[in-house]
DNA sequence: GTTACTTTTCATACATGTACCAAAACTCAT
DNA sequence: ATGAGTTTTGGTACATGTATGAAAAGTAAC
């Protein structure tokens, strides 16, 4: 509460003019052997210790060059951002909203470590130029859909919410429960559906004890892009009137 | 690995005609000592070894009426669900789907921990009579309005992927960063902004950055339950129309 | 070279969830 | 009452993230 950690943190990686000790090992070496762990042993086994050790430094050291371990996943996003191939920015703005979000989702899904992070208050500003192509396209859309600022920013988040969303449910989850190691197959993380609700009460839960045993085979089916794109519409459907959730300040 | 935590494992609470030594802490007295803590420290201070202080038990006997932390939630979950008001199933189908969403949505920004727990793949399945409530509530609107079962669980799963997704963004990260103890005033729990993207480059990302300082302010606007139905629109619009985002099997 | 100062490095410590296992405690059939 | 079987209990141990603060290692001024 009181220190806070109190000497210099977490430099971007070359501090301008400062007179002290050189570093031993720099950000770019740090995220380099992450990344080498992220691959050789899976993203369960990416712990602060494992890492200094891949790295050949005391665990502590690390502090250093990430504020925590939230700070190593968010630089680590942003350099994997950096391979994702730019979303359009022509044509139809409700299909470039759709391929902008489908893209992020699809990265999400390949990452599924990544949604720990992603639901951290602020991390927008803490993204890098390439994780913000996708935001900014997203916006760009709306905007030229003819959506208000506000409205931009209310599709934005609605759509941000229901990725990290589904992500989060479908994806993380089951490697939370997978136990041990790696992901069962790394991107095709939607195959455990969820259980039958056939043994309920028909008399308490009319409509999901009818849906019963198929329960579980439509709620594993995928929901991008087809529905994603309905509550786009939606969302788009808004655009231009006033209040698309509260009035622009 | 190997072994599975072989004895008898989260007994309901009274096991039917079993032999063994009988428990001396029945599962309702650890639930009443995990809601003491939470009532007197705040959520985060709901650990293991503190509740099992506070039941007067040792810290790994807990693990034979809760499974692990994941299941010690759920039960709370459940607990708590129970106070909430049936939701309504009479009236315009839109409405209803709309308020046992809100209602849904309300329960989580005040239980915060819980979303902890939610994206569980498979958490439908652990929920208790009550919470099951707002569930039926959501597809029973769902099929009033002419939806398919297939669409009808389409509309849950959008609608819950975009709530869980609010909470875990605005709500959960929130406290994850508050630092100590107890959120910081229950209820309102959407005080802070995201950051001002006012310091990006223009020439990369024009409409965020004309967007700029009030980013903050809008994304901070609430989004239920007025955002909700806009796209609650979108996905109703599909109704009685094949291919809600899958076929049916 | 010596001194003062800054920064990096890392050993130690603590709280956490929980696996493992041995001992205790109880019931029931005999 | 005794022995067999079963369950509960809790001590010990390990991996985790990270706070703290001392020691080491460099640079700059003299």
């Amino acid at each position: 509460m009181t220190g806070e950690h109190d000497g210099a943190v977490t430099r971007p990686d070359a501090p301008p003019g400062r007179t002290g000790r050189p570093p031993r090992t720099s950000r770019a070496q740090i995220l380099a052997a992450a990344r080498r762990i992220l691959e050789r042993d899976g993203w369960e086994k990416l712990t602060i210790r494992r890492l200094a050790a891949e790295a050949g430094v005391a665990t502590m050291t690390l502090y250093h060059h990430v504020r925590d371990r939230e700070d190593l996943l968010i630089q680590l996003i942003n350099e994997l951002a950096d391979q994702l191939p730019p979303p359009d920015l022509s044509g139809d703005p409700r299909d470039r909203i759709v391929a902008a979000a489908t893209s992020m989702h699809d990265a999400l899904a390949a990452w599924p470590w990544a949604a720990e992070v992603l639901t951290t208050d602020g991390f927008l500003s803490r993204l890098g130029e390439s994780a913000l192509r996708v935001v900014e396209a997203i916006v760009a859309g709306a905007v030229d859909h003819g959506c208000t600022p506000a409205q931009a920013v209310h599709v934005y988040r609605s759509i941000w919410y229901y990725t990290v969303g589904e992500i989060l449910v479908r994806a993380n989850s089951r490697h939370r429960r997978a136990g041990d190691g790696r992901p069962a197959e790394g991107a095709t993380l939607f195959s455990g559906p969820d259980p039958s609700l056939g043994d309920l009460d028909p008399s308490h839960q009319p409509h999901l004890a009818a849906i019963g045993d198929r329960w579980g085979v439509l709620a594993a089916q995928d929901t991008y892009p087809e529905g994603l794109r309905a509550f786009v519409d939606g969302l788009l459907a808004r655009a231009g009137s006033p209040e698309p959730g509260g009035p622009a300040p």
